[in-house]
Parts: C-alpha cells; structure tokens; sequence
RNA sequence: CGCGGGGUGGAGCAGUCCGGUAGCUCGUCGGGCUCAUAACCCGAAGGUCGCGAGUUCAAAUCUCGCCCCCGCAACCA
C-alpha cells in the first residue's frame, strides 16, 4: 500500500427509514474491508445518514415537529447501526451538519464557475401524491402511472438550477471504457454503459416547492441526491481540509448497493469532474438480499427480516459471516434464518469453534495448556501465501473467496489432528512428535484469530485471549503473520464454546418484522 | 420490442466474459477415530448443466430461436 490511505464508504442511510438487513449488509461489508486494509496501513471508513427532501419535511409536519427535531429524533437508530454489528466506522456524518452544507455550497460554486451550473426551468407532470415527475410518454390516461395511485397529475413549472450533466457524456464514456474496474461488478457496468450511450440529460438540482433542504444563496434549495453524494468529500473536510484527510484519504472506494450505481458512477463523478476534484477509485455494487422465495426484502413488502433480531439469537459475528460467505459479492442471494442456522452449526461450531476447542482441551491435557517449542513443518509451509490471498480477495470484494481460503486452514488443521492422532502419541509417550502437532494447531489458531478478525472482530478476540494473548487480533500482519510468534510457554485459558449449537429454529418473530 | 437477474446431482450455489476430464457447501449412505460443541477425518452414491438448432476436433461456456421463474419500472442498500 501507499502512503496514501484507504477510505471507503456505505451510502447514507436516508433517515426516515427504517434498518433492514440490507442496511446491516453494507455496513458489515465496509467494515470487513476496512479492517483488512487497516492490517496493512492508513484506512479510514464513512457512514451517516440523508436527512433532506420533502419526504422528511412531510413526515416532520405529520408528526407535528420541525424538520430538525425529527431528524435529531431519528438519527440516534441509524449511528446504533453499526454497532449493533460489530462495525466500528472512523465518521458518521449528517447531511444537516454544518461542515456538510459548507462544503456543498463550497461545491455548487466550483461548479458554478466551471460554468456547469446554470439556470433553467423545471417542469413536468407531477403527482402530488407521489411527489413525482413523470414524463409525458409514462402517463396512464393521463394519470399518474404507479398503479397504486392513478391519480390526476397536474402541470408544475419552477425555476431552479441545472448541472450539465451531458457535458460529462462522453469523459464518463472514456472513464468506463479505459477503467472497467472503475464500476464492478461487471453486470453494472454493462448497465450504466447502455445509459452512458443512450445519452445523458442535464438536470435539475434545485428545487424551490419547499425548503427542507441546503439553502442557495439566490433562493431555493438542493435537491436532496445532490447534497447526498457530497457528503464523501465533506466529512473529509473539503475544501478547507484543516485536518489533511482529503489528501489522505480522497478519492473513495464506495460501496453501495446496485439501485444507485447511477448516482455513484455516473452523476457523482460528473459532479466531481466538474469541480476539478478527482473521481472515486471504485464503485463497488453489491447485489440483494433476497427471503427464501426469491422476493426482495423489504419494509413495504412486510417480509423484512430484522437484523437486530437475528443478532440476539446467532450474535452479530455470525451474522457478519452468512454475509459475507454465503453469496459471492455482487449477486443477490437469499437467506432464511434456517440457512443462518445451518451455516452457524456446521461452519462456525463444527469446523471452527470444535477446532479451538479440542485443540486447547489436549494442550490442557497433556501439556498442563502450556504452548510447547516453535515447530515449523508443513503447516507452516501451507499457510505462508495465505495473508496474501486473503487480502487480496478481501480488496476485490471477494468475500466469500476469502473466507473460503481461511476455511482451507481450518480444515487443514482439523485434519492434522486426525492424523496425527496426538492421543496416540501421548500414550506412546512420543513428546516431541505430540508437542509438535500441539503447536502447529494453537499457532494455526493464531493465525486464524488474525485473518478472522475483520469479518469476526468479537470472535477472533475470544479465540485470541483463549490461546493466551493479550489486546486483539487487530495487528499488523506483516509482523504478526509469521509464523513462530506465538511463544513457547504461552499459558492458553481454555473458554465457553466460541459457537455453541444451536438447535431449535428459533421462534418465527426472528424472521419477520 | 421497457430494464435487469436467473433456470447446473435431494437443497442452496460456483463455474459461463478468456470453449477442453462438471466443482463447492449442506443433506444421504458406508467406513474410521475418540482429543472435541452427537463434533472431526476418509470414501461413495447422485447431474443428458431449461428446450431446440448452429459454429467447432471439442459447448454448461460462443451464436440464433424458444420456454419458464423472479425482481425493477414506487427516492426501500
């Protein structure tokens, strides 16, 4: 890595929301990611909440309170977010915040004098009830087309102020086609390219109806997905940069979900070109979480699992883990709390968690749980290119690859011990041999706890305290991932089952919200 | 012609871009072991890769056509 640090970003939750699994997926994600790049240098991780728009203004007034005070009421569900998951992030911004609305003028007015910023009107068909524009082309007899309203839709016109996007037309197009690594995975990019060539439309990115919103100096305010996407650059402090974390840490790797990759990697950078700012390293659109029938999770839909729940019933590691393992990055996939619960047993008690502990329970026995001399043999030639692979994979997005990689390892020792049969050894008294096989299971244990630490923070601090070690697995892993560091006379404190089974399905209200 | 995803052993999925003995997890069956969370390890059975045609020495993979499922088209990550 460069001097230069990583930062990465989930979306900003839009407030009114409620949390879902798709929420905690992002966030989990981000937070696996940042962890790996922080073994290896500078990192840094964003994540906050979208607070303006009608829709907000709207729900505030319903509920008989300024906007502010409704958002202030709100915005405490979404920072309990991240930990609720074991996610720790660097920031958590508020588009209300004052250093956000600086930043977003600071950058209207760069626009402005790139002359990308100009005045025009805004019109359409509009369905109140909705708070939608519609085209002319997508009207239904001359109503509005959501087939839950069909209502009569009325001619608005207003005056705001325009981007001109279709300047951007053909950099974007040059952008995706020199660096197609620039919006993965590939299915998106495919997606926005159909758009790119299509052609783009400037547009408006004002809105004068009402004022929940950044105010502009002429009057009006920005329209909520505009003053959205700047948030990335002004938590960093631009453009003042007092603390130097926009030369640190800009340009992003933002993770988000596949609905808005247009935003992030056609509108955004658009913005960011426009303002002479450099674009984002990556956009990375992961795919959707799905219930067992193939249908959407979703509030509206009422199938929404909750997250919250499933964390009391599996803790939030193992959730952490389902995630990340059980789709490749990027695809949909669905899950059920009973695939939770399979993967639960089967990978995290019975290959992991059995392994920890009926690794330490014959280092008790025989050897009073005292960690024997340093060998070094094969396992250690096995695992020598495995931090390399793993970080690389986690760097991709490829979660599940990576994990897949680490599994090799449990299994690897699981089966050393079978056959190596350290019982058999012990009652032929063979010390050395038995000692051997011992430490080549607590150091491959070692490394584990090191390599699972940013997908399994809570756990891998279990295993690392039970084999002896002090703080967490949060280190270096170019100084900690040699083998041999775990020290000859180490006392290992044997513990609860890292993963206890669990049996029963739980209870339906797991599954439902 | 609205957009997109998908149809691979009992279940869930990789593999498809860059053709070349069809792979993984779970489950099932058999065996081994007894350190361990009835866990672990080994082996086996089970698939004409939705259908048809084409290209090719060779197609799950490329081309064309068709069938079926699902999502979006509502500011839901």
């Amino acid at each position: 890595m460069s001097e230069r640090g990583f930062y990465v970003t989930t979306p900003i939750f839009y407030i009114s929301g409620t949390p879902h699994i798709g929420h905690a997926y992002t966030t989990i994600a981000a937070d696996a990611i940042v962890r790996t790049a922080r073994a290896h240098g500078p990192a840094r991780s964003l994540t906050g909440t979208d607070e303006h728009g009608q829709k907000v203004a709207n729900a505030a007034a319903a509920a008989g309170m300024t906007p502010q005070a409704y958002v202030d009421a709100l915005a405490p569900k979404w920072r309990e977010l991240a930990p609720a998951f074991d996610a720790h992030f660097d920031d958590f911004i508020r588009t209300t915040e004052p250093r956000h609305v600086k930043t977003c003028l600071a950058l209207f007015e760069r626009m402005r004098e790139a002359g990308d910023v100009y005045e025009g009107v805004y019109e359409g068909w509009y369905c109140t009830h909705d708070e939608t524009f519609w085209p002319e082309a997508k009207l239904i007899d001359g109503r509005c087309p959501n087939p839950e309203c069909r209502r009569p839709v009325q001619w608005l016109s207003e005056k705001n102020w325009f981007f001109r996007l279709s300047k951007y037309n053909e950099p974007l197009l040059k952008l995706f086609r020199e660096n197609p690594n620039f919006l993965r995975p590939q299915s998106r990019w495919n997606e926005m390219m159909a758009i790119l060539e299509e052609g783009l439309e400037d547009f408006s990115i004002s809105r004068s109806s009402f004022d929940w919103g950044i105010p502009l100096p002429g009057g009006g305010v920005l329209y909520v997905w505009y003053d959205a996407l700047i948030n990335y650059v002004s938590a960093l402090g631009w453009p003042d940069d007092p603390d130097g974390l926009f030369a640190k840490f800009w340009p992003a790797t933002h993770l988000i979900g596949k609905e808005i990759a247009r935003f992030h990697s056609i509108i955004w950078p658009a913005m960011l070109m426009s303002a002479g700012l450099p674009i984002p390293e990556r956009v990375f659109a992961h795919g959707w979480i799905t219930s067992d029938a193939g249908t959407k999770i979703g509030k509206s839909l009422g199938n929404a699992m909750d997250p919250f729940a499933m964390t009391a019933t599996f803790g939030a590691d193992a959730l952490r883990y389902f995630l990340l393992r059980e789709a490749p990055f990027g695809s949909d996939f669905s899950m059920s709390v009973e695939k939770l619960r399979q993967r639960y047993n089967s990978d995290l008690g019975n290959d992991l968690g059995n392994l920890l502990r009926r690794s330490l329970a014959m280092l008790q026995r025989y050897r009073n749980g005292l960690v024997p001399d340093v060998h070094e043999g094969l396992v250690q030639e096995r695992v020598a290119d495995l931090p390399e692979l793993v970080r690389d994979h986690v760097m991709a997005f490829r979660f599940r690859e990576a994990l897949d990689e680490i599994w090799n390892l449990v299994t690897l020792l699981n089966r050393a011990i079978e056959e190596q049969k350290p019982w058999d050894l012990h009652k032929q008294g063979r010390g050395i041999e038995l000692d051997a096989v011992l430490y080549d299971l607590v150091e491959g244990l070692r490394w584990l706890a090191i390599l699972l630490f940013p997908f399994m923070p809570a756990k891998a601090t279990q295993m690392w305290q039970q084999l002896g070690l002090t703080g967490t697995p949060e280190v270096r892993w170019s100084d900690e991932l040699q083998w041999g560091r775990l020290a000859a006379g180490t006392q290992t404190a044997p513990g609860d089952a890292l993963f206890p089974r669990i049996e029963a399905p739980p209870d339906e209200e797991a599954r439902t919200a």
